[in-house]
DNA sequence: ATCATTTAGACCAATGTGGTCGATTTAAGT
DNA sequence: ACTTAAATCGACCACATTGGTCTAAATGAT
């Protein structure tokens, strides 16, 4: 066995990492508490220290699973040869959202983490994070049509515009939706609602299509 | 007297008032540590208790001041005569900047503020912070001349993606600039950039100017 | 019946908590 | 110069929490 803690069941391993995941993203590493973990996760605080010797070791377990989820799930999936901007963008929304619906902590977690001292992390942590890093910047600018923006139109600034608004979105949707669980939601009149906004970057950027 | 704090030397009163922002901004009301509070304030514990009696009243003595800083030198200013809604917020754009140069930690602390239990607060600084709220929606949305935006603009979304943008300058010039101190900086050249991105939300959403 | 693996949580020393208090310094008033 | 009051410090308190250990019981496997 590589690892103690991948052969349990299903249903317990959620608990743990959900209750890890959420007192780190809450607290941040050295604030986070061991205690609090094994009471949320119901189960005995031996079990934690047999799975995992060591908080740390827990955290580097925590990360490495978070980094993996999102380059897989996330990351991967972008469809690069989708050319136009904001077409692409829009499937990553989705599929953001998709993720953040099954693992609301996975991204929580990250986005904590993402402040914290990256240089004093294992090396093999830190070679995942800047993967990462690079793929991401990969799947948002390469390969994009700019055609299709108005002429003398300042694409980097506008680049960094529809990202604000759809980061904006995201945000307003997870406080207004605060508290439910995302998953058991019906996701579709709120993915309606980003595509008007889509539309309106689209014509508010976008050269007006000829024809039609 | 009315506060023994109050009629403190300027000095050291901004030290108290800065160590305890930064405290309670980073660890929230319960895991704030007022012995870093008073190392990080060079003073004696006994000091801090001398002023403030309990940790709590420290807490809403700060609450207090934040919330009319923010009400004075913030909301109070912006111009409502200012139909432009881009123009209106180029200017509390900068009015925000100003206050953030001067008392970064105000604006920090009040935001971890918001995400915390309003319900069990002092009565008055659960006014205080209706008003804030109250105010704050009718220096943005009164008075504004719908005319300026393009006929078919759905209003409502365009106010919202002006302030993403915004917000997400703001949030970005924080980040790159993290850890200089901004108020002896020369802010200048950060505005030029500002007003650009202000000028291309113009041409998105507004109708294109009669003749010139 | 025997041995190995899981499990829980009482327990540990160490550290940190909000708050107090006596001792000492400084300031003020006369 | 003398007295009194205010300001200041940090050792100290009882208590809570920390990461981590260990024993003893439960469970499983053969």
């Amino acid at each position: 066995m590589t690892h103690l803690f991948e052969s349990l069941e299903e249903e317990k391993k959620q608990r743990i990492l959900n209750a890890a995941l959420n007192e780190f993203a809450d607290h941040g590493f050295e604030r986070a508490s061991t205690n609090r973990i094994v009471k949320h996760a119901k189960i005995g605080k031996g079990m934690l220290f047999h799975y995992f010797n060591t908080k740390k070791d827990l955290y580097h377990y925590l990360l490495h699973y978070c980094l993996d989820k999102t380059i897989n799930d996330y990351l991967k999936q972008i469809d690069i040869t989708e050319r136009d901007f904001i077409e692409r963008f829009k499937k990553a929304g989705e599929l953001k959202m998709e993720l953040f619906a099954e693992h609301p902590n996975v991204l929580n977690f990250l986005g904590t983490f993402f402040l914290a001292d990256i240089k004093e992390l294992p090396e093999d942590i830190q070679a995942k994070y800047t993967q990462l890093q690079k793929e991401g910047y990969e799947k948002i600018y390469s390969n994009i049509d700019y055609s299709l923006f108005r002429e003398n139109t300042d694409v980097e600034k506008a680049f960094k515009m529809i990202n604000w608004v759809i980061e904006g979105y995201e945000r307003e949707l997870k406080a207004s939706l605060k508290g439910q669980s995302f998953s058991e939601l019906n996701m579709e009149p709120y993915f309606k609602e980003f595509y008007k906004y889509l539309d309106m970057l689209k014509s508010a950027f976008y050269k007006k299509e000829e024809g039609k």
